[in-house]
DNA sequence: GTCTATAATTTGATAGAC
DNA sequence: GTCTATCAAATTATAGAC
């Protein structure tokens, strides 16, 4: 509880919410402490720097996500299902929260970021394609065209670019025409 | 030639540069300025302020991006060619340039952009769906399972986000897994 | 066209009181 | 845990000399 206190939590509430609007350069700790009600300085009492502070929040957030989706090959869900769940946690990322995947905004930045940091967001694919390709191989007929580790990579690039056409576009449709082929195949 | 001397464009191609690394906070007057050789100030010369240089900047990459591509109903050049062409100008981006596309960068931050560089982003989208649903027509069977221009807007999509996670995974393959599968149909 | 000088603001960060 | 006070650096921008 020492680390994970409110005050934490709200930071990476914050912090998480500006960086997936503006990206690394998109956050400050001066205007975190401003909406989570404390003074910048109280900030680097709960993250040293702003490296760990952008450690932290990528880190919360992939774990969440993988958290969400449960495990590729439990026998009580179908992989239709886990798939639909899938492009569902991309599609309210942009219906009901309004924002970017944190990790697609990062992946954009990848080469300005802090070692650190990229080197969470890379953890962040790598577990989604590990992940997508255990849900691919179960309902994979024999004799695909295409590899399935491909497969995995091709779903979460149209997942991320949908995401980035549908806000250009202010376009919500826009995810769905991007991303309706992938269910059907 | 007055607002096209050569400083102005060798800014812009720094502007560029930098904003496909680290986007639209990516960029400053100062280090614009170190890297032509002149002074902050005399940047504002050229570009009265950030707002009118981001502008320049996604005005003259989405018109040189066109341009690269050529027209969509070329009789003297196949779909297929066209098509090969449209994703080899991502591929280039990440292989040859090492960089993001500049307009899924600011695409990812479209809500954090001053309006008027929100406005010439989604103009890139806009056009680029424009010209692939032209090529796709071309080359599309009728009796297909989806719309031509749900189509281009699935891939895209994909290439925009293939940048993304090959970058990420600092893997260029992982770009050629995600779009191998835009030719084959 | 480019410069110097300067301003106002924001940024990440630290020291030390409470 | 949070604060005040403070810092050095970086940011966008303007005025005016050359």
């Amino acid at each position: 509880m020492s680390d994970r206190s409110n005050k934490a939590e709200e930071i990476l509430d914050v912090a998480e919410r500006m960086a997936r609007t503006g990206g690394y350069n998109g956050f400050s700790f001066r205007e975190i402490a401003k909406q989570v009600g404390i003074k910048a300085a109280s900030v680097h009492y709960h993250f040293p720097g702003k490296e760990e502070l952008g450690v932290a929040v990528v880190r919360r957030y992939t774990d969440r996500f993988l958290a969400a989706l449960g495990e590729p090959d439990d026998p009580g869900v179908t992989p239709e299902a886990l798939m639909r769940r899938y492009i569902d946690a991309y599609r309210r990322s942009l219906v009901d929260d309004g924002l970017m995947c944190l990790c697609g905004m990062f992946g954009a930045e990848i080469a300005y970021l802090p070692r650190p940091v990229a080197d969470e967001a890379k953890r962040f694919f790598e577990s989604n394609i590990s992940w997508l390709t255990s849900v691919i191989e179960r309902l994979s007929d024999r004799g695909e065209r295409i590899l399935v580790s491909d497969k995995a990579v091709q779903i979460i690039a149209t997942l991320e670019g949908a995401l980035i056409v549908a806000r250009s576009l202010d376009d919500p449709a826009a995810f769905d025409a991007a991303t309706m082929s992938i269910t059907l195949h």
